[in-house]
DNA sequence: ATAAAAGTTAAACAAACGTTTGTCAAGCCC
DNA sequence: GGGCTTGACAAACGTTTGTTTAACTTTTAT
């Protein structure tokens, strides 16, 4: 591990913690072994961060400061709704792609109960719904239809996140070359996925309802 | 929290640190905590389980064992494909429902980098890929199509299961009543999803093939 | 009845934890 | 040059970690 990188210590903390955090959870990461990582003294911990679990709000603020640009110019008029989704689907794993320790340490924490970090969290995640929730309901979905956004939404998202999360079991099993043409394929097979079970559930839905009437 | 069950200490060490793990992670929860919840003297965890990990081997060894009876008597050759997944979904649902405790401790500490139960982990997991795939060639899928398999089926799964970890946030944000009702509504829906989006993949994977002849 | 085994306890263990302290050197402003 | 801030450090802080020990009680088997 290099420890005589030439930007700041600050930045060096950070960067370990990530990587360090991702690959054994944040409990089980020492701040030894942080200031090991980034080549620093165990004090410069406290004195940048406030302590330990300054880190991690650190990291999740930064976490959600990015994701949030993902829903970004994704609500276009120009398109169909099928071609926004593909879009976002595409903005979601390229995103995750070029921030997967940052992403899988927010994601592992998220729904572990610690104190310290529930106010952001509840902050973050209200935010987060408030601005997905805008755009499911612009982009031709039923409104009245809370129950599937809300089970469709976290679908796709868990999908895409785990599919990183388990990247190296995956690796093991599926002989798969993890370059752009798969993230590519992927992106494509599971906008397929979800855009035609999305349509089977509204035509199920209106089946439904005809039979009601 | 009570104490004085009286089901032996065993079982109330097990029970108390399925609690705590799940709620807090495995690492950030110490054996007097867990001693505490079940009602015990700390030394009774190395006695009875040679460690803290040695619940935790414990716990995704129970996990794994039920979890396999989840499949077992979904390849049924007198329904259709289509019923014996739906078959399935409703039976992992009910699973998760269930053991839901135990299934966020071994889902939770499955991606992460914890040396002592690495063997565990690969042991198990690749006795579940050989269950999984056996079931899914044998369910009317393409075979020839290993990519689309190792995105619905690993979809699916982390479909459930981060609903049921997210389930407090979810909780918070969508005012629904998590009964029996709630359960039956949301496998259907997820079949229909998943269903229709195989559907979907299947009928573009024969466009595609028609298109290359 | 008695000895062995199993269960349970309080106390103590070294090791690791996150944080704080005091110190020193370098750079800055006035 | 004197006073001040900042960055970095080693060392030590008190606490908590998981585990072990040895003594004690209860249960079991002979």
């Amino acid at each position: 591990m290099k420890e005589q990188d030439s930007f700041d210590p600050k930045k060096r903390i950070l960067a370990a913690a990530i990587s360090l955090f991702a690959q054994k959870g944040f409990a089980a990461v020492g701040v030894r072994e942080i200031a090991a990582g980034a080549g620093v003294n165990i004090a410069m911990i406290s004195y940048y961060f406030e302590g330990k679990v300054g880190i991690l709000k650190e990291i999740m603020e930064e976490f959600f400061r990015r994701y949030f640009l993902v829903f970004e110019g994704v609500d276009d008029k120009s398109k169909t709704p099928e071609a926004c989704v593909r879009g976002l689907i595409h903005n979601i794993v390229n995103f995750v792609r070029e921030n997967t320790d940052l992403t899988m340490v927010s994601y592992n924490e998220l729904p572990l109960d610690l104190p310290e970090i529930a106010e952001l969290k509840a902050e973050k995640i209200t935010a987060m719904i408030q601005r997905i929730s805008g755009l499911v309901l612009r982009m031709g979905f039923d409104p009245s239809d809370v129950f599937v956004i809300a089970v469709v939404g976290p679908s796709l998202i868990s999908t895409i996140f785990t599919n990183f999360r388990f990247r190296p079991v995956l690796k093991r099993v599926f002989r798969f070359k993890f370059d752009d043409a798969y993230y590519e394929r992927y992106a494509e097979t599971i906008a397929t996925l979800f855009l035609n079970g999305i349509k089977g559930l509204a035509e199920e839905r209106k089946r439904k309802k005809r039979s009601t009437k």
